[in-house]
DNA sequence: GAGCTTTGTCGTACACTGTGCGAGTGACCT
DNA sequence: AGGTCACTCGCACAGTGTACGACAAAGCTC
């Protein structure tokens, strides 16, 4: 049976046919293709993953990969879930509740700065592959069993989760762009100084900060301070909740 | 003087050209340009921006666009900063600071809601345009003068905004699952009820939190709510390091 | 074995994208 | 009158996702 359309995700075509049978022995799985997908997507990002590109990186024709996937983007919501897969939950029952947290948020930061690509899809598709539910169903626990009231659970998950994406969100950002002009951080600071400084004429408040810093910001010094700190605030406020 | 390739974003190529002299009278703005292509991405997100329907709309080819600006991209920079500029920051004169960051925040999650394809531009390129470096200027001037250590300033002003994008960029991306399906949130709960569900079968906390809000769980509901009760984790955070 | 269904592959084609190039047009200045 | 500048635009190119239909080969039933 072919990988029909009319489906919004995967995950509701999955589950509305039947599993399919293991399929015959010597082509490629679709665990394959999602995994030369990936290597695609940390290689080049989303713009270097094309059908074309990953059908020839399978040794096949880029339109037979639609037989086993409906379209490109049920294909990226295979990749997004492989790499909630590498998320790890600390349980509950060896460290107190906000240690186990941190370790979630700082895991689940390295994860999406390993894929930079993969913030570009949570965005734009929901996030409701199993590795995902998984991932989400352990922090749920995390906060359950931490004693919080059921009715906040879901608030502070949220939370959390939207803190550390809208940190990796900028981070990766930041990545991608010196990653797709082929600068260092230097070159892109030294292209980009008149215009900072002119725009900084009339802000003094930044000003201040700039020059303190001296001209040479690299964004990507103090990120993981930067982290931690909006992440100990986050922590605090949640526990004064508890 | 066309616009040329070669700099990685409008603003450095704006600072290295000396500004353009006040063309002639007739012709379209930049301004007029770029105000059309809000109003396409509006309408329509990301993919309904293409040079070419911009320029039947402007009533004029695609490639002129190209005279005023050197490419796409830049195209996205200026539309990005144009959401910033209807971000209101309030001073620290008249109501306290933890008022007045929430109303930033309120401001900031409002206007990127209402563009919700700014989001991925902001994940995407680097937001350093004139009208968001005034908005970052207030937001720092609004923990400076809270008496905010200014070694913590900077740190504080990206956790604010990180929550408030990755919390935009959530409820963003359902916005635009809905309105690319061309779905209400009903119809897309019933297309994927059953994947849902049987994602749910091994997920005993998720699943009993889906069993008490009910099947008929619109993530919109309750957002504003989910919103402040991550917010004032953050200003509780915030304030105890003040 | 023959014949049929299922699983899978692929070449071609279509509509569409961003954008480089070079010719053309009209207004303004000398 | 002639030249320069500010613009416009048609054409073309390489590349995109994917629909379609013709093929092939494996496995099942008789």
């Amino acid at each position: 049976m072919p990988a029909k359309q009319q489906y919004g995700s995967v995950w509701a075509r999955q589950a509305a046919e039947e599993s399919r049978p293991p399929a015959r022995a010597g082509g490629p799985s679709r665990q394959q293709i999602v995994r030369a997908a990936l290597e695609i997507l940390d290689a080049g990002g989303l713009d270097a993953l094309s059908m074309r590109a990953l059908g020839t990186r399978l040794g096949m024709g880029a339109t037979s990969i639609y037989w086993y996937v409906a379209n490109k983007n049920e294909l990226l919501d295979l990749a997004l879930d492989e790499v909630f897969g590498e998320i790890a939950v600390p349980g509950s029952a060896l460290i107190d509740w906000r240690e186990a947290v941190s370790v979630f948020a700082h895991s689940l930061r390295r994860a999406l700065l390993r894929h930079p690509w993969s913030l570009h899809i949570l965005g734009r598709r929901p996030n409701i592959g199993p590795r995902s539910m998984a991932v989400t169903e352990r922090t749920y626990t995390l906060f359950d069993d931490a004693g919080f009231h059921a009715d906040e659970i879901d608030d502070a998950v949220t939370t959390v989760m939207a803190y550390v994406i809208g940190i990796a969100s900028a981070e990766a950002g930041w990545l991608e762009t010196l990653s797709a002009g082929e600068l260092s951080a230097a070159e892109w600071q030294a292209q980009h100084e008149p215009a900072i400084r002119s725009a900084l004429r009339d802000l003094p408040r930044l000003r201040a900060h700039y020059d303190r810093k001296g001209p040479s910001i690299d964004p990507r010094t103090g990120q993981e301070e930067r982290f931690d700190y909006g992440l100990g605030c986050m922590l605090d406020g949640l526990a004064a909740r508890l």
